[in-house]
DNA sequence: AGCAAATATTGCGTGCACGCAAGTTTGCGT
DNA sequence: ACGCAAACTTGCGTGCACGCAATATTTGCT
């Protein structure tokens, strides 16, 4: 049920695709963000242009694309992994720290935190992990016609956007009218924290499923 | 400490940026959305086209803006303007059907979900409630430092973009394998059902928050 | 009032996103 | 094997976003 449509020319629109966010990546690193322009990349790639915004639609999308592969739809495939008895907040938090904490090259992230359209694009393409999710949960509360999977799915996406961003800052001058600044942790602490905060609003989700279901 | 500039600049400011979103939402009524060019509202509103961009970032903001004034910043002020002791989910319910319930214009929303741009672009406008609402909660929460304000205005700021998606969705077909559907409800309604599943985040954080004052 | 610094506006140039209407490739039924 | 239909690619044209540098306006200061 993977892929509907056929084999070779699904084939191939995945290997452009590739062909595509990998040639973007390479000149990105090579001759700086600013200095790759679509041109650049579809030759590169060997497709022309037009064909170009057949896959993405905006320059930084392919470059953000290579550094993330389909890093945001695994995670709901990892949400719908876990055994069904585990606690939903968990299984989340699993879920996204498992696919955010793979080993990430330092060229890359130095290439994303360069550019702030890069930075943006980069924030929004965790975005992409609403959808998948949303259904991801649906499926394990079993609530559908509810809008919780929906809005829970979507706060997910939103803290771990919350995450990402603060990982992102750079330190910036210490000038806090109160006091203590926080020196922006690791990753999976920033994340693990963000969806903390939310964790209470996943448990009564998931008390609620279950009385409907015991009922 | 409303406005730092002085008066007379910023007051023109503002006069622009008004006759501009003002021209730009006549013009979509009367021409249809898509018949007006950037350079149409400019003109409309006396000023060069190049200055246009200088107030909004893309065609679709003007015209949204004219849609919703400033009805996003007016949150964060609405929640800040609760008393401290109502409990926060509830002054942020409040607030934002409050600000989410003036009477709309028909026209006004028929042109927004008449282009999916202007769609998209209305969605987007309600994430501008994030930064404005996390400041709003870091002060009733009293807990700078913690991601927890960012993250529950984020999550908030998500809530509100589901209902409102929901919102604009046009009924479409009742094709669900199980049942019913449900017929996409009133917006305070919608509003009201995706802020409740987060009130359980909300209540432990105040809860949170509380425990460490009496501490 | 007058002047210098700060801030806005404008024109220009470049690159980009995307609709549209060919042209080309792939898939499938017969 | 053939050919039609669906799906993909491509070139073209249009409008758009935005950096930059020149120009105009406002402001605060004396």
């Amino acid at each position: 049920m993977t892929t509907r449509r056929t084999g070779l020319r699904e084939e191939k629109k995945q290997a452009t695709r590739v062909a595509l966010r990998e040639a973007a990546l390479r000149l990105a690193l090579e001759h700086g963000p600013d200095n790759v322009r679509v041109d650049d990349i579809a030759e590169a790639a060997g497709v022309s242009p037009r064909t170009y915004n057949n896959y993405f639609s905006s320059r930084e999308q392919a470059i953000v694309a290579a550094v993330t592969a389909e890093r945001e739809s695994r995670v709901a495939a990892a949400v719908a992994a876990r055994p069904a008895h585990v606690r939903l907040a968990d299984a989340l938090a699993e879920a996204i720290l498992e696919q955010y904490t793979e080993p990430r090259d330092h060229d890359e992230l130095l290439l994303i935190t360069a550019s702030p359209a890069l930075r943006d694009t980069f924030l929004d393409a965790a975005a992409a992990i609403e959808h998948p999710l949303a259904a991801a949960i649906d499926q394990r509360l079993g609530c559908t016609g509810t809008p919780a999977p929906r809005v829970l799915a979507a706060s997910a996406a939103a803290a771990v956007r919350v995450a990402l961003r603060q990982w992102l800052q750079p330190p910036a001058a210490p000038l806090t009218t109160s006091g203590l600044v926080v020196p922006s942790g690791s990753l999976p602490d920033l994340l693990r924290s963000a969806l903390a905060t939310l964790e209470p609003a996943f448990d009564a989700a998931e008390e609620q499923a279950q009385q409907r279901l015991r009922q």
